[in-house]
DNA sequence: CCCTTGGTTGACGTTTACGTAAAGGTAAGG
DNA sequence: CCTTACCTTTACGTAAACGTCAACCAAGGG
């Protein structure tokens, strides 16, 4: 079966080609140190030219959900499990069954911080309207050098 | 103006009393220890009756922001400045102009988390269903004790 | 040959978000 | 009076996720 992960229909997916560590720090904004920890932490294992990591597409779509994992507040832990998820490959019926409930698991939680993000959306655009309601009351509809105040 | 905050529309606010540390705690699943800290950090700042703590609805209302503000992924000190948001209650134009820059920027991040977020409910839920045919296409519907595998 | 650029491995430091004792105050109940 | 339950402060401990040296190797340019 083969799932496949990550950047698809982003469009541009090509430039195929394996990344010095710098190459990818850069891309990613993050460090030489963080992307190492990554891979102490087993969540990325680039080959090596000598003793040069070389990373691969694959590595680079697993830094993609790595970034997107932390963007969410999950912990490292949290997102090599996930990852563990994508590349269990072909695999014993068993282990898809379990990947698969993990899979529900973390389905079910992302709908519920989905809720979060959408409530405190509301209540943030809520107060954002409340706040240009009060402003255009009170006149100042730019930032004015000097206005005489009606006390 | 005074914008209001939190558990609006939830139904059931009522039950408006005052709570002890150790209610809150049982109420949202939290530590005395943590509860504390979010005073020692400057997210809470209940009363006191002599030198026990007193957790008024407003206390209650706050707790709930941090708690979701946690499930997000923010930090304490994120959330303190987005509860700071909120309690700056009638104040200077300049202070709401400022308070609602702020408003505006969490806004932006929510709605890159919601695309995360999607995004990745997107994936897992293809993953899920790759899985599931999968296993019809190889039987075992149900976890079976004992089947012979067509080697 | 030396220097710069870019890679490497330790290994200790730091921040955040609490956990975990230690030691004690207070009010109710037997 | 003693215990129990619930609260308090002070203070050190810890796990996660890196930051920050230090000391090193290697390839290429001037």
């Amino acid at each position: 079966m083969q799932a496949t992960i990550g950047t698809g229909a982003t469009g541009w997916e090509a430039d195929d080609r394996n990344r010095s560590i710098g190459e990818l720090a850069e891309e990613f904004g993050l460090t030489h140190r963080t992307i190492r920890h990554y891979e102490d932490e087993g969540l990325l294992s680039p080959t090596r030219d000598g003793q040069t990591r070389v990373y691969s597409h694959r590595d680079r779509a697993r830094l993609v959900l790595i970034c997107r994992g932390k963007r969410l507040g999950f912990s490292l832990a949290e997102i090599k499990e996930f990852l563990n998820l994508y590349d269990t490959g072909d695999a014993q019926i068993e282990q898809m069954r379990y990947a698969q409930s993990l899979a529900r698991q973390r389905i079910e939680a992302l709908e519920r911080q989905l809720q979060d993000v959408q409530q405190t959306l509301k209540e943030l655009r809520h107060f954002d309207i409340q706040i240009s309601e009060h402003l255009r009351r009170n006149g100042t509809t730019e930032t004015q050098p000097m206005e005489e105040k009606l006390s």
